[in-house]
DNA sequence: TCATAATATGACTATCAATCATATAACACT
DNA sequence: AGTGTTATATGATTGATAGTCATATTATGA
């Protein structure tokens, strides 16, 4: 008896359907302009039905950013891969960063025209699916700068979790600031490069190469 | 004839009214849960009143924000007084940030709950106000990165736009997001501590013994 | 064939920012 | 004082929208 489980597809599918259609709107209107009329509207379907697949509009704007942050984690995984030391690994993640949000300009502006709603999601099932997509983010990352003060490309005293924290930080806080400053994506990728060769002068271990100047890359 | 003169002074002691009422409020339940029409009720006057001297309630908002970036500021060219170099006028800095978002955690989490719609303020004379004194802010901070250039204790490499960007944005950005989690005052201390010292480490010119970097400004 | 459960609907409620026609008070000028 | 003009104040009203709920429709299974 399929009947379960052929329900729990559809399901599923129709979950799927309005997150795509909140995504499209919340892309060219903005979260805050998105009635959940006009997602209902564009499905033809009625409100109240968004209600029986979604608790809130909240739990919607979870469900699409954590499909931006699962992107992201994927391009930062295949980064890592193509890195050998810790340090050079950290940085392929920073690349990557810039890749994603330069390539994805539309999820960039709805996640931090939203930061704010963002925290470690709400309570309900979607928010704390992209809490753990965060989570798995900020673990990649501790797991990297630890690997580097293993393999010595980075400086023993360095706190693995205080400078995933420190770093992710400042990056989310300059696009922040840098989206409301319509800053252009050329002068948004050379803050950011910036900023990561600032973590790398801070972090990189003394052993051959001096400290590199921030602003030279590599 | 000091009509007009009188006038004005009433508008401005009124308007103080207002932004005191609102800041209670926003204080006691948030910017979104507070209405203005609480607001009114509170100073007993109509709520069409408030928009005789605010036009919305975001202006009300950039009003009460500014106070605190004041507050802020001043505290920071206190901490620029007692240092010598560049290098410890930045770090005195970064401890008056701790300090002033220590002990002023209303603004703390009134500002930081509220970044969105903190950009360079909105369109109005409030939201310009406090444009003003982030951009004072900000100019403090690079004028310091100058001087600790200038005087040697800050590596010439040093871009002072960019350095007092990215470190403002990661402390904004640490903040923010301990915010969300409910980091202990202890916690939060640390984090900005370490963070502090990070930049530190980055951008200190290094010992005497080694040789400047070539091209540097001065 | 019918009872039960799952799914869907859209009218309705509640909330609130912002507006506006109307009223009152302050002022200037004679 | 008397009068027209301007500034200030009011609160009922509008418009928008998130979320609810009684009711209807459809699917399932005995």
């Amino acid at each position: 008896m399929g009947t379960a489980e052929r329900r729990q597809r559809e399901r599923v599918r129709k979950e799927r359907e309005i997150i795509d259609a909140a995504r499209e709107l919340f892309f060219q209107k903005g979260y805050e302009s998105t009635s959940v009329d006009e997602i209902a509207a564009r499905l033809e379907i009625a409100k109240g039905s968004v209600y029986l697949y979604f608790s809130n509009k909240e739990e919607l704007f979870y469900a699409v950013a954590n499909d931006g942050m699962r992107i992201a984690l994927e391009m930062y995984e295949e980064a890592v891969k193509e890195a050998r030391t810790g340090l050079d690994k950290l940085m392929a993640i920073g690349r990557a960063y810039i890749r994603f949000w330069s390539s994805h300009s539309d999820y960039r502006r709805l996640l931090h025209d939203n930061v704010f709603r963002s925290p470690l999601g709400g309570s309900g099932p979607r928010g704390k699916e992209m809490a753990r997509t965060g989570a798995a983010t900020n673990g990649l990352m501790v797991a990297v700068i630890k690997q580097g003060i293993r393999d010595g490309s980075i400086r023993s005293d360095v706190d693995p979790e205080k400078l995933a924290f420190a770093a992710s930080s400042m990056v989310d806080g300059m696009l922040q600031r840098m989206e409301k400053r319509q800053a252009s994506e050329e002068v948004r990728e050379q803050m950011l490069s910036y900023a990561f060769e600032l973590v790398r002068a801070a972090v990189a271990a003394p052993a051959v190469s001096v400290v590199t100047a921030p602003g030279s890359k590599n």
